[in-house]
DNA sequence: GTTAGCACTCTCTTCTTTCGAGTGCTAATA
DNA sequence: TATTAGCACTCGAAAGAAGAGAGTGCTAAC
């Protein structure tokens, strides 16, 4: 059964009045602001309704009436007006961003930081690694018990390992392993590294040292930490600013559920562009989010790798304003990480030369 | 004035009752807990002389009495019996370390998870390291316009970045300045490292792209990011769970200074050994921290490196408890990471290369 | 110097009352 | 038939009142 043109503009006039003042909405709030030409009384017929319709509900028989998760999800499927950002708006995030993403190194859980200052919500970042394979491999011989295994991925990130031996190792056994690792090890994924392959390298590099093994475990190491999908949540703290986590155990719980970083995103469906999704209260898999909201945002950081930058708050938040920045931060990223566009001259993935790119 | 024996007697009683209670002590409660060999009534009087004293106060006329920071800082300067760990919580302790220290690289961080985790409060953990300088360069050419600067520094991390050119370089270009800037910019502190140094080096290489900058730059900026001394805090959440943090307003305030990072810790005094400082409410400099205690353990993380390992908690705390396991902590990574005693066995820096040094 | 005894103080809990916002229903109205 | 004014009713939140009890300070006896 579809609502009616009157009843959809009084579900979202009370989201949009429960959003702001987080106390359960009046009949004659909604005919104060609302401009439908009609009294509270009137109102009060079609609240009525729409409890009815489960998409509302009152704490008890004589208190205003609040959005259910059905509410806010029709709210933010067809009710909510999309909010634009204003030029100003927009000109300032991405001036943020680019002032980010300029120093970065440590990428993901910084942009988790600036999209928690943005909405004031805790925030988790995380990337998800296709498949990262080792493209280049090179050891560094410092002296005869120390060297340095870089290895170059595939992704362009770098990832080094300081190592010592206890006993020495000399020059030509190093350059024959860095010879073998870029042969056999590179553009593998970490699952064919096996144990016979690394004995085939072992004999036939004549290592008797052991040395093999340990860049092999660097190499299962790195691409397994690299491939692993880790959240990085920040700004939990900004939970107690929220009214619905002024009890300091519900707060606890929902904050050491996100700090244990056990978070899972369920699966995404589509898979392309900069997609913003809306996780509503039981809508979550995990319990400790049952009564909570998420938004996330995907952007694509090239070479296969898909970011996802989101924000945990009570069911009643800013749906519109979120999603706008997060979609807007996505997008950002995309197209400074991406694959698909040429990236801005002078920057490389994640990495500026030199110069400034900001517009 | 020296206070009698059998008021320090009290005074320890009331604060060890009051760190496991956090409600004021009575007279009572002492003359039944504290075996001194007296009733009530007596307690009561002594106690009043504690309160006229400073070290104790009421909150009001007909309650029991409550520590006063005076109060605390003598029972951790001389009352409390400094707690010996159990030989299985030192093992227990040592296990944990190890586990954490086998599988770490991002090193501090996760040091400061593990204080949190063993003690239950926030905890922060930094290096400082005195002056770190890099102590080789290596320039892999990996195509003519992308290379990876590695630079070994004097603390034996490795830190690498990726750099990929608008222009292209030759071979020999890369490995002149490869050569130049060991010569000239391995072991000086980032200070060192003048315009007229950088513009010396561009002539000497024949350096018409602006490698030899980007190269120097990312010298400056690492030199700088290892120097800086920041914070690291985890487990904020976990002040939610005491019960003067209970006031959602309190706790956000001392979660987001926390999240915040802008930790100062005042001067150590002395500089040897695993030193662990008590500082109690009004002793912190940062207004925040005024009715919050902090206890730091420094150690020694080898090569000039000092670490601190803190937690931050309520006045009311467990200060034998907490300054026994962090002195503890420090005391292991001192002697896994630092440089005075031989490190054991296969093991290096924050690095083990093969086997299971677990006693 | 110590202690029993007791009046006093102050908070905390519980119960009651009051107030008012907001509803649901009914009857009148367009 | 849809809307609305009017009104009784409900329920929570705030305010007050009363009682309980924990703990003190003081006094007088030991």
């Amino acid at each position: 059964m579809a609502l009616s043109e009157r009843k959809k503009k009084i579900l979202a006039a009370v989201v949009d009045e429960y959003i702001k003042t987080a106390e359960p909405v009046s009949s004659k709030a909604i005919a104060e602001t609302g401009n439908l030409g009609c009294s509270s009384a009137t109102i009060r017929n079609e609240l009525a309704e729409l409890v009815a319709l489960g998409y509302l509900e009152q704490p008890h028989t004589s208190a205003g009436r609040v959005p259910t998760p059905a509410g806010y999800r029709l709210y933010v499927n067809e009710l909510m007006q999309r909010q634009k950002l204003s030029v100003e708006e927009s000109e300032e995030l991405n001036r943020k961003l680019n002032d980010r993403l300029a120093v970065m190194d440590t990428a993901i859980s910084d942009i988790g930081k600036l999209a928690s200052q943005l909405t004031n919500y805790p925030a988790l970042a995380l990337t998800s690694n296709a498949s990262v394979t080792v493209r280049r491999f090179d050891l560094i011989y410092v002296d005869a018990n120390t060297f340095i295994i870089v290895a170059l991925l595939s992704n362009n990130d770098v990832k080094n390992k300081y190592v010592h031996l206890p006993v020495s190792a000399d020059r030509s056994l190093v350059q024959k392993l860095g010879t073998l690792f870029n042969a056999s090890f590179t553009g593998i994924t970490e699952d064919k590294i096996t144990s016979a392959l690394i004995a085939a390298t072992e004999r036939a590099a004549d290592d008797t040292i052991g040395l093999t093994a340990v860049i092999a475990a660097f190499c299962i190491e790195t691409l397994n930490e690299v491939n692993s999908v880790t959240a990085y949540v920040t700004g939990e703290n900004r939970l107690l600013s929220q009214p619905e986590f002024r009890d300091p155990d519900k707060a606890h719980k929902l904050m050491s559920y996100l700090s244990n970083g056990g978070y899972v995103f369920p699966e995404t469906g589509s898979e392309h562009g900069e997609e913003v999704r809306v996780l509503i209260g039981p809508e979550n898999v995990a319990e400790e989010l049952k009564d909570s909201s998420v938004i996330v945002a995907s952007y694509d950081a090239g070479d296969n790798t898909k970011g996802l930058i989101g924000i945990v708050g009570p069911t009643r938040m800013d749906y519109s304003a979120v999603a706008a920045k997060l979609g807007m931060l996505a997008a950002g990223l995309s197209k400074r990480l991406g694959g698909g566009e040429a990236p801005p001259e002078g920057m490389h993935n994640k990495l500026i030369i030199k110069g400034d790119d900001r517009s």
